[in-house]
RNA sequence: GGGUUCGUAGCUCAGUUGGUUAGAGCGCAACAUUGACAUUGUUGAGGUCACUGGUUCAAUUCCAGCCGGACCCACCA
């Protein structure tokens, strides 16, 4: 720092320290290769599609927090970082990007677009390593990986072949949410709700009226549900029922089930396995056969309806249906319908063939790990629903039908067709020998009956399949060196949103495949919010840009603005005013040091060596013990970190720099005059900067480097970040 | 329907196993200040700690209920 100016400028400075930092590569844990403890957090990587905002901000300072404090107490410290393929948001924005050009994906076809994918997401890489690097993550780059690096293709496949081999995945009939226009499978996650205007028909089942919203699938019925406890209905339980429909006569058989809800419409239900994920579900408890009348386009398949959009379909059956009188009656009402995330197509469940993961044993070993205290949720009240969701889950379906992403390695001897029969049964059939193999590398014959004509699986894997394993992947896999050294790793700190999505998930394939947990501690940040309390998104335009906070007051002000203050879970909201006051009190900072600077700028360097060998508490003042109140600080700051209460410990320290280090004690120090006075000022400055180093590391790294210069400490490395917090 | 969370000063939020006078920042008012800090200091105004009960010598804190806001999961025929 240049003592002459009179305020901080963190732009400037912040550059220069960045550089200093990089040129002495330091955030590479070999440049303490002999320290024995080590501390790692797998960094949850961005999605490379994009650019950082505010959310992946505040993430990455809770991380770089924990990894400088740790590097302080004297651990070897890695912080691995990534970038993730996201494979269907990807495969959507880019999309986008090719229709700004006029290409449509299929004009590209799979193997041109995938390389173009992958081009595009090098270019949004580099950019975000770029900002991650500007607000003083230290992460070792060195070690950076890309969920669709070639190593961690290939550990994501022999994963899957493990699971394979072990009869852990499977290829199932199952009902699906399938999106017609992006043309794929999507996970619940990938759906979202939406009010809709629509019409519930009472339709006459014989002397039963049926009330539905989908008239289009009642040729897919396979049997009416009641509820047992409905005593109304109760005695048809069992029995099957013959009555006029669409197709003339038709028989049905009555089961009972209790989550038919009795106060919904007449109480009777419909049950419709190829096109309801609730009707599945039914169909798969009582042995209902499916019938599949839709198919991916989200077209009739059936009879005189082929063809036919779901709701021109839907009309002209409402219209036959009035026609042979089978309509008791119609009403308006509003209900809540699926739709695709990305595109806001209206979901169609659907049956089709997928991969599917056992995930029952997983989930318990998950819970047990969490039980037997292998691992903590901090904070710890979100452990329940971590729980309840293991507890809760059903197979994985993991395939995708994508092209982003990686092939699902699975080959099939002579190719497969999909049979649907003439009553709607969908099977799929595998030709040449009939072996479904998979391999690793491209085979060249079928293992089988060496036939040649082996066709691969043209789905991908689901993004999340890939990136639940980025705690040991990340690393290089189970033979790598960083894996010996640094795995299980220390924590996982993340979004709260994403504890199922993620989280467990880590948890479940990293036990699977380790043996081990993947991390110790599990800290979840909330949400970061506008002034308003309102999430960012990009159709509000509320979204805000990291760097218009860095540039106008400086990474440390933002640094503290996420976290300052913040309970653990809790949303955070952000705004100018907010960040401009944390820069008030950077440069609080900056002007406390300068003044301290100022009482020893003229000494003679005999002075200078007496201050530097008589760094401690000299003076005894009349009311008022500073080493108290910073040991005290210091235990407290310490304590607060070991447990997690971060945003509190950031709270602390600039509550205890500027009300007690500042306000009185310096103030109080005025008085007294003395060379070891100014020998207590550079050692209580020296033991603040270290302190608030991992919150704020620019200016007291700032700091630091100028009191080097003038000869007031003996340093113990070239940077603050490896000095020692004081004991 | 199941679960989580919040309600404390005008605003944004803390309050760490229950314990004197409930705190900070911003804002507001007054005073000081050629000061290390036009980005500072001191002082002050402002709170029935949402509401109602209970446990206790003692409740913002624990329990039950209730009102109001946010969120997650499941479901919506």
């Amino acid at each position: 720092m240049n003592i002459e100016e009179k305020s901080y400028n963190p732009n400037k400075t912040e550059i220069e320290i960045l550089n200093f930092w990089e040129r002495n590569n330091l955030y590479t844990p070999e440049y303490k290769e002999s320290r024995k403890k080590t501390f790692s957090i797998p960094l949850p990587p961005p999605n490379a599609n994009g650019t950082l905002h505010l959310g992946h901000v505040s993430g990455y300072t809770y991380q770089d927090i924990l990894a400088r404090y740790k590097r302080l107490k004297g651990y070897k410290v890695l912080l691995v970082p990534g970038k993730d393929h996201a494979s269907i948001q990807t495969e959507v924005v880019f999309e986008k990007v090719l229709e700004k050009k006029g290409i449509k994906k299929r004009d590209l076809g799979r193997e041109e677009f995938y390389k173009q994918c992958f081009d595009f997401c090098i270019i949004n890489s580099n950019n975000i390593r770029s900002q991650e690097k500007r607000i003083g993550l230290s992460a070792d780059f060195s070690r950076e990986k890309f969920t669709l690096d070639e190593d961690l293709n290939r550990i994501v496949n022999e994963t899957f072949k493990e699971m394979f081999d072990q009869g852990l995945v499977y290829r199932g009939k199952r009902i699906i949410n399938w999106c017609p226009k992006c043309f794929t499978a999507l996970a619940d996650i990938d759906t979202e709700y939406e009010e809709e205007e629509s019409f519930l028909y009472y339709i006459k089942y014989g002397d039963l009226i049926v009330a539905t919203t989908r008239p289009e699938t009642i040729i897919a019925d396979t049997a009416i549900a009641v509820n047992p406890r409905d005593k109304r209905y109760k005695h048809l339980i069992g029995k099957v029922i013959e009555f006029k429909s669409l197709e003339g006569l038709k028989t049905l058989p009555v089961i009972g089930d209790r989550v038919v809800d009795i106060n919904f419409g007449t109480g009777v239900l419909k049950v419709t396995p190829g096109h309801s994920k609730e009707d599945f579900r039914l169909g798969e408890i009582h042995n209902l056969p499916i019938i599949s009348v839709i198919d991916q386009r989200g077209k009739m398949t059936y009879g005189k309806y082929k063809g036919l959009k779901v709701k021109e379909a839907r009309d002209l059956i409402v219209k036959e249906l009035e026609d042979l009188d089978l309509i008791k009656k119609i009403e308006k009402i509003k209900h809540s319908i699926q739709i695709c995330e990305r595109s806001k197509t209206v979901i169609e469940p659907l049956i089709s063939y997928q991969w599917f993961l056992k995930t029952k044993d997983m989930a318990s070993s998950a819970i047990r790990a969490l039980e037997e205290e292998k691992i903590h949720i901090h904070p710890k009240r979100q452990e329940k629903n971590y729980v309840q969701w293991l507890e809760n889950l059903e197979d994985w379906c993991i395939s995708r039908q994508l092209w982003w992403g990686q092939r699902i390695p699975v080959y099939y001897c002579g190719g497969k067709e999909t049979i649907i029969s003439e009553n709607g049964d969908i099977t799929e059939k595998i030709l040449g020998c009939g072996n479904t193999f998979v391999s690793l590398d491209e085979p060249k014959e079928c293992p089988f009956c060496k036939s040649s004509k082996i066709v691969q699986d043209e789905d991908i894997f689901d993004t999340w399949f890939s990136s639940s394993q980025w705690p040991y992947s990340v690393l290089g896999g189970l033979n790598s060196k960083d894996f010996k050294e640094f795995y299980p790793e220390d924590v996982m700190e993340t979004g709260r949103d994403i504890l199922f999505s993620w989280v467990s998930r880590m948890v479940m394939l990293s036990l699977y495949k380790t043996k081990k947990v993947p991390f110790r501690d599990v800290y979840l940040h909330g949400i970061v919010l506008d002034k308003d309390g309102q999430k960012q998104s990009k159709s509000k335009g509320n979204g805000m840009d990291p760097s218009t906070f860095i540039d106008k007051f400086g990474t440390d002000a933002l640094r503290l603005s996420l976290v300052s203050g913040n309970a653990a879970d809790q949303d955070l909201r952000l705004y100018e005013e907010k960040v401009k006051g944390f820069r008030n009190f950077i440069n609080k900072i900056y002007n406390s040091a300068r003044y301290i600077l100022l009482q020893t700028e003229n000494l003679s360097s005999e002075d200078k060596k007496y201050i530097r060998e008589n760094l401690g508490y000299r003076v005894k003042m009349k009311d008022f013990s500073i080493q108290k109140e910073q040991e005290k600080h210091i235990r407290n700051i310490e304590k607060l970190l070991e447990k997690f209460d971060i945003g509190i410990a950031a709270f602390n320290i600039q509550n205890f720099y500027h009300h007690t280090y500042c306000d009185i004690y310096i103030e109080k120090t005025k008085e007294y005059q003395t060379l070891d006075m100014k020998a207590e000022l550079i050692y209580t400055l020296l033991q603040n900067i270290i302190v608030m180093h991992p919150f704020i590391p620019f200016i007291t790294e700032n700091i630091y480097q100028t009191l080097k210069e003038k000869d007031l400490i003996t340093p113990l490395d070239t940077s603050l970040m490896y000095e020692k917090f004081p004991l």
